[in-house]
DNA sequence: TCCCCTTCCACTTTTGAATCGG
DNA sequence: ACCGATTCAAAAGTGGAAGGGG
């Protein structure tokens, strides 16, 4: 049997509008009996304005590459992958979005310093609507069309290794690649659902655990809350852009078998790819060899720190990722457009009822 | 017809148990 | 018997192709 935190998360206004995040709280309450229980409580207020600072879509966004440094009340947070993400950025990152779940690439790496170091910290990610449009591709760019789905609230990726000392998380990155995205909105295994054609941007929340056994806002005091421009992205469920699709291929391990380097090519695909790559006067290199904004040695580097000991861990897959204490992110079931919170078990299928009636279209 | 989504496929890396040797 | 290294199969993560639905 598993031991799970239970993790409800509810809405506190009710507000669904897309590109504005309402207050909500995460309630983060230990197994069995809820007597016992000393919750976690985080509320996101106004966080849409943490948003404000993202470029808008479109044909071109420069090819300056955006800082990897954010520091916010004395933390530095670093984007560790920052030349990956912006080799992305400039060519409008896209996700792809999987019923049952599909993990980012690139991923967020952070390093973090500034924190004290015998507090105890909560890592959370969330991934907020940039703006309130649903985008489509027109072949050459991302341009508006129409308006947005509401938000789904309250799915956060808790980091597996919450809560731990401000040393602990200095000492090595803080990986989120377990983070996985999912286009069903009857998930329940507390991935973070987004809709296909709209524009997001990830978030990372530093909440000291030590005040997270009360009411804490996530834009309040004592927690802050980072965020990058380069790591916007386009939620899909099939990749629009080829560049998007050959920068996958070229720096996701898991892709190798797409590379047309000669061993592991399939001529079918190999025609296709460099026949497509030519749509725009700017086409992505074909062959890794090519590359000119990200050295040999960076993509390396970035790849191979998926395997990275340092990353691992951190991010230690498998079980021991999974600390008995906190089985945080499978519980993570939903938000609640009330200002009750319900036990989890009864609130899945609520969940599921209120976001169908609270989606306009 | 077009656009978007889902499913399946071939391929890869990752993971963990089994095995081997010192 | 113990421990570390190696091997191997299963699991999980990729993008592409094909087909379906609105």
């Amino acid at each position: 049997m598993e031991e799970k935190q239970q993790i409800i998360l509810t809405n506190q206004d009710g507000a669904t509008v897309a590109g504005a995040a309402p207050t909500f709280f995460v309630i983060l309450k230990p197994p069995g009996n809820s007597k016992t229980d000393q919750g976690i409580l985080v509320t996101n207020r106004d966080a849409c304005a943490l948003a404000s600072s993202v470029s808008s879509p479109g044909k071109s966004k420069g090819k300056s590459c955006l800082p990897a440094d954010c520091t916010v009340g004395g933390i530095t947070v670093t984007l560790d992958n920052n030349s990956m993400w912006n080799e992305f950025y400039h060519r409008s990152t896209e996700m792809i979005l999987t019923k049952q779940g599909r993990r980012m690439f690139p991923y967020c790496r952070y390093w973090i310093t500034g924190l004290d170091s015998n507090m105890k910290y909560i890592l959370v990610m969330d991934i907020s609507p940039v703006d309130n449009h649903r985008y489509k591709w027109n072949g050459r760019w991302w341009e508006p069309s129409g308006k947005a789905e509401p938000h789904v609230l309250g799915r956060v990726f808790i980091h597996p290794e919450s809560p731990s000392t401000g040393h602990y998380w200095m000492h090595q990155p803080v990986s989120f690649y377990k983070l996985k995205l999912t286009n069903n909105t009857l998930d329940q295994e507390g991935h973070i659902i987004l809709h296909s054609m709209h524009r997001y941007l990830p978030r990372l929340h530093l909440v000291p655990a030590e005040k997270a056994t009360e009411v804490i806002q996530l834009s309040g005091p004592g927690v802050h809350t980072f965020t990058f421009p380069q790591t916007e992205f386009f939620a899909v469920t099939a990749y629009q852009n080829i560049q998007i699709t050959q920068l996958k291929i070229d720096y996701n391990p898991f892709a190798k078998g797409f590379r047309d380097d000669g061993l592991n090519s399939k001529p079918q695909r190999d025609g296709k790819q460099k026949n497509s790559s030519d749509q725009e006067g700017n086409s992505v290199p074909s062959s890794p060899g090519q590359r000119t904004r990200l050295t040999e040695s960076e993509a390396s580097e970035i790849q191979l720190s998926d395997s990275d000991p340092l990353s691992r861990g951190h991010e230690t897959p498998g079980k021991d990722l999974e600390k008995p204490s906190l089985m945080i992110k499978r519980d993570i079931v939903g938000f609640m457009n009330i200002d009750s919170a319900l036990e989890v078990p009864q609130l899945k299928q609520e969940v599921s009822e209120r976001l169908e009636d609270s989606s306009p279209g």
